[in-house]
DNA sequence: TAAACGTGGTA
DNA sequence: TTACCAAGTTT
């Protein structure tokens, strides 16, 4: 545990604002309507995971009609999942939420559990995903710790630009200790918090001028010093295995049969022996099926 | 622990 | 146009 003195205060005063805030300016969104159906928090968590809502918006929509339950999903295959994953990016996490609905219905008699420790142990669902899946579907209480949450906490309380690359044990001491003992309550903070994150404590242009607790901002008050410091270095992604992973699932969603891949018209361009890795990784991800090493065909 | 992992909107 | 970045997880 770190020393007293890097615990801040409760600072009640300032969260319950963020909670006003939240009341009159979140948005209504459809998993957040539904907040009791926990299936449906669940799988609108794992699509949020490093996408933005407005992509993630329709899929949810569909993924609900189409496997309303984990026990339906459970019941689709892989290549069925991917291919509903369209291009939301990141598809693995389409076959993880499968193997996590089976892993439900077999371990856990079809529902969702409740604790965060049994969550965590699901595929897909990391500490940021159980916690808001215990917060925001069962109401219990827990610090949720996103991006964006992240951001505001560094920024409000920290006067920090942008939290560290990776999430510290400081980070989590000072995050729980604001979180308020009321359950009710500390979902209303959580989800306001990431609120406040993704509609005014803007990662590149921060909209001081709207934020509730502007007044409250050690961040602010510095000057908003740091702003635009390059924190990682991005990999390239022009010529990247990413991207020509991303190509050849790309036309395997798309064919209704197996493909040719290592004589792909499209792919031409791309470096066989780069073409043969990114095919063999796909292979072991999961993603892709060799149908014939003679035809050099592939499906999902 | 660092690196890998998609995608498309925005400035 | 390039670079950033969006409710992270896994190995």
């Amino acid at each position: 545990m770190p020393p007293a003195s890097e615990v801040p205060n409760r600072d009640t005063d300032t969260v319950r604002r963020v909670v006003r805030w939240f009341e009159g300016n979140g948005r209504t969104l459809p998993w957040r309507e539904a907040a009791d159906h926990a299936w449906g928090v669940l799988v609108s968590e794992v699509m949020l995971q490093q996408t933005p809502v407005a992509r993630v918006l329709p899929l949810w929509r569909e993924w609900m009609a189409r496997w309303p339950s984990p026990e339906a999903l459970a019941g689709a295959s892989p290549a069925e999942a991917v291919r509903a994953w369209g291009r939301l990016g990141y598809p693995r996490r389409a076959l993880r939420l499968r193997e996590c609905a089976a892993a439900i219905v077999r371990d856990h008699q079809g529902q969702v559990p409740c604790e965060e420790s049994v969550l965590r142990a699901l595929p897909g669902l990391g500490d940021y995903t159980a916690a808001a899946v215990v917060s925001f579907a069962f109401g219990t209480r827990t610090a949720v710790l996103d991006t964006n949450v992240r951001r505001v906490i560094a920024r409000v309380w920290g006067g920090e630009a942008l939290p560290p690359g990776h999430t510290t044990r400081a980070e989590r001491v000072r995050a729980l200790a604001l979180v308020p003992d009321d359950p009710k309550e500390s979902v209303r903070w959580n989800i306001g918090a990431m609120e406040l994150g993704a509609l005014v404590c803007l990662s590149r242009n921060p909209r001081c001028d709207e934020c509730p607790i502007q007044d409250r901002c050690a961040w602010l008050d510095a000057g908003r010093p740091g702003l635009g410091v390059r924190t990682t270095p991005r990999q390239p992604w022009h010529g990247s295995d990413r991207q020509v992973r991303g190509r050849i699932l790309a036309l395997l969603r798309e064919a209704s049969a197996p493909i040719n891949l290592t004589e792909h018209a499209s792919l031409e361009n791309v470096d066989p022996g780069q073409l043969d890795r990114c095919l063999e990784s796909l292979v072991a991800d999961g993603l892709a099926r060799l149908v014939s090493a003679e035809q050099g065909t592939f499906g999902l």
